[in-house]
DNA sequence: CTGTTGACTGTCG
DNA sequence: GCGACAGCCAACA
């Protein structure tokens, strides 16, 4: 890949373009892919200038929690999202979260 | 340059 | 299981 020495968001970006409709991704796991699993917070920060390119509403935290739908114009939105894409949410948090987790090590898709 | 903040996680008690 | 502290890196004042 021609992925070299890129911006920490960068990489951030390109591993949440990278999750497939209907599957979910956590901070840790982008985190730990950038080389640290403690960087989870700079992955926030990377979405907290997230480009309409990046599927924001497809990253939660460890215990599948929408932390960051507070970011969103639309407090419904990213839950509405992630319904729309076959997700169950209740409570602001993901039901079977293992069963849509997806890790960005794990391209079998 | 220094200090604070941030969409988090892991360890310790 | 829950609360508190530490670690991580980058941007902003």
């Amino acid at each position: 890949m021609t992925i070299q020495k890129e911006n920490f968001f960068h990489k951030v970006y390109a591993i949440v373009r990278q999750i497939p409709e209907g599957r979910v991704s956590t901070y840790g796991a982008i985190g730990k892919n950038l080389g640290s699993a403690k960087s989870a917070r700079m992955v926030g920060w990377a979405l907290n200038n997230c480009p309409s390119d990046v599927p924001a509403h497809r990253v939660v935290n460890q215990k599948g929690l929408l932390t960051g739908k507070i970011h969103f114009e639309g407090i419904n939105l990213m839950q509405q999202l992630l319904e729309n894409e076959g997700l169950v949410i209740e409570n602001n948090q993901i039901i079977d979260l293992e069963k849509y987790l997806w890790e960005p090590s794990c391209f079998t898709q």
